[in-house]
DNA sequence: CATCCTATTATTCAAGCGTATAACAAGCTC
DNA sequence: GAGCTTGTTATACGCTTGAATAATAGGATG
């Protein structure tokens, strides 16, 4: 007896990327790591598990593809924040976009953790952390470096590097407390803790960024 | 025939429980939380697997154990370098703990950030996360009061929690990037950063914290 | 030294895993 | 509209997983 398919309707290349690497997000946010099986992910991709291999050649590659999709995606929004604008907005704008939601986003926190944990463990994803990593600072040196050229205040390039690196780390830990923990901070709590502590840790007088 | 079996010798409840959570810390540093499998930790503690389910109802109980247990140690190592001394000399030991080995290693990384992820998925999870965050964001708090007091510093409640949260929240991304970066940092550069910066955010004179 | 309790081993189970491969059909090409 | 390419389904394989259960032996108790 002739055995009945599921009918199907083929896809670009790039669109069921982009739909496999989706799902791969999904599972990972909603059952962890370990939830975000090959059949899992299909399942939720709408094909059969077969079809993955289509794509990558092993899963890990999928998980990398994914990983390296999601920094995309925060650089990209943290980026559009700080657009236009006198620099002193911009660099106002990019901070708070980095304590606020869609970044502070429990989802978006649970699939970060994931990753980093692999970091340690593979050097793919050391290599996709790094290059996120490395853009995240150059583009708030950038920032910096304009304000600081804006306000005829001088600063060597070492300076700017470790006032990059200072500010980054303040954006990215409370951007882990507020995520963490959303309910423990009252509504602009966090964008103005973030703001009054770039203002000191630039040493520029109180409100001077707001 | 008389099967042989393993000798074996028999521990104490606390001493087993410990080996095993021990086990499991290895586990996750070493293959990541995929690679944590009741069959490899019993390897690693020198048991067999059946045993495990003898002290932990279900492997996740295991996990959130492992999870309490390298939080407690962070926080007695960051606690007991800000011991003795003035409260200057403890508010900058336990920020330069904090961004110096042994609690900045990719091993700790590795096991905090697998942890992490799951708290958005598991309540069990998030609570011993809270815990620990309570506990360390109070003993910051407690370092600044007594830093203030000593300088006759006046400072609310409010200006005190939101410095110890900000604070925290340096602390916390410079120790991220330290850890997942080192080879970008020059020696002292993490440590120097940190002082600096926390000066400068409680709007202390460069300097007066070394 | 016999007894008893229980920590520990050993084995089994059903389910799920990532991967490999063969059969099929969608839809472009001519 | 026949033929061909290949995206997609379907199925199978060997292995591992967390958990449950039964059998064994360590070692304290009397």
């Amino acid at each position: 007896m002739a055995v009945t398919r599921r009918s199907y309707s083929r896809a670009t290349e790039t669109e069921r990327r982009e739909d496999l690497i989706a799902a791969t997000l999904d599972c990972i946010a909603e059952a962890g790591i370990q939830g975000a099986t090959v059949r899992q992910i299909a399942a939720r991709a709408g094909v059969t598990g077969g079809l993955i291999r289509h794509y990558f050649a092993t899963k890990d590659q999928m998980l990398q593809a994914a990983y390296r999709q999601l920094m995309d995606g925060i650089t990209e929004i943290t980026k559009a924040a700080a657009e236009g604008a006198d620099t002193k907005t911009r660099l106002r704008r990019f901070i708070v976009a980095n304590v606020t939601p869609p970044v502070t986003d429990s989802r978006t926190l649970s699939l970060w953790a994931a990753f980093i944990s692999h970091i340690p463990l593979d050097p793919a994803f050391a290599a996709i952390h790094r290059e996120s990593y490395l853009s995240f600072l150059a583009e708030l040196e950038t920032l910096l470096v304009a304000f600081f050229a804006e306000r005829g205040r001088v600063a060597s390039e070492q300076e700017c590097r470790a006032y990059a690196i200072a500010v980054n780390g303040l954006i990215d830990g409370l951007w882990l407390e507020g995520t963490l923990a959303p309910d423990l901070f009252k509504n602009e709590e966090l964008s103005e803790t973030a703001i009054a502590s770039v203002e000191a840790m630039l040493r520029l007088p109180p409100g001077e960024l707001s």
